[in-house]
DNA sequence: TCTATACTTGACTAAAATAGTCAGGAATCG
DNA sequence: CGATTCCTGACTATTTTAGTCAAGTATAGA
């Protein structure tokens, strides 16, 4: 049985609860290719999730957990029953990958602070250099997934 | 007891068992915080992990771990015994931030698929689509990583 | 030589996140 | 009605993370 006493361990200026590190996962990846494969195939009739999860190889049952969200977030467009389907609430030219992933939960974080600004860092030279690295790498990040739209990866136009 | 069939997912192409996310944990953060850190304090004399351990506030026993590999790719050099220490075996301005990570089994992957090249997910468009967004992705964030120094960021030199 | 300091190694693990499954319900079309 | 499709929420196996712990080995200095 482990006493171990971790108090050194994150400050209170750090991260808690709700921060999430730097990660692509599939939620992320999965989510984007059912939202190109909607761009692409449902051109006039909503499309059910059925067909996407065939034609990308994706189990349903989780698709269906992320369209839940992406309809809340006004990302998609339901209709129940029989012919019934997903399509794109928003242009395809307008919905930015950035938005898409902060929607479904999977905001990309590359600092554990709370807060982006160093203020709380002062009293410790490194660890504050650090700091800054990590905001500048997720800042790459936001600008580039902030550049890409839907439509753009639909049609290999990317930076 | 659940028996579900999950063969839908992950066709032969895709991730087994080396790769890994893109992501950032404690792990990366705390290496580069003490390699920093090295570089900052370790002028002439070794410098103890002990001491790191304080001023950043990591644990120990974690740092003992990560230094283990950092010796055999070469970054650190250890001294044993009193007055023991490590100091950096290459000069600050010549260790990239990318490689540092990538020795500690962090490299940062924004695709799922084993080889880098797209001439296996011939067969299903949108699936390939979204893979070219990754890899472009994951080369913003390598050259923002590789244009980096250490010692560019013990000096708030970041691009 | 003895001892304190510091690195070295490897096994172990608690907690959290991930990546789903599953069961059942509600709306709608034909 | 009955098939299809969305909708909801609870549940969980697996993996990863973020460490701990114990038992060394090597060296400097008293």
């Amino acid at each position: 049985m482990f006493s171990g006493k971790t108090n050194h361990l994150l400050s209170e200026n750090e991260i808690g609860e709700s921060g999430r590190r730097m990660k692509l996962g599939t939620k992320g990846h999965y989510t984007v290719m059912a939202l190109v494969d909607l761009a692409f195939y449902a051109k006039d009739k909503p499309l059910p999730l059925s067909e996407i999860a065939e034609r990308q190889a994706l189990p349903i049952s989780y698709l269906e957990q992320l369209f839940v969200k992406l309809r809340q977030k006004g990302f998609v467009v339901s209709t129940r029953g029989q012919q019934g389907g997903y399509h794109l609430a928003r242009k395809a030219t307008d919905i930015r990958i950035s938005e898409i992933l902060e929607a479904i939960g999977e905001p990309i974080k590359t600092t554990r602070c709370k807060n982006d600004d160093t203020s709380s860092c002062l009293g410790n030279k490194s660890r504050c250099l650090t700091h800054h690295l990590w905001a500048g790498l997720g800042q790459q990040v936001n600008q580039y997934l902030q550049r890409v739209s839907l439509a753009d990866v639909c049609e290999s136009r990317l930076p």
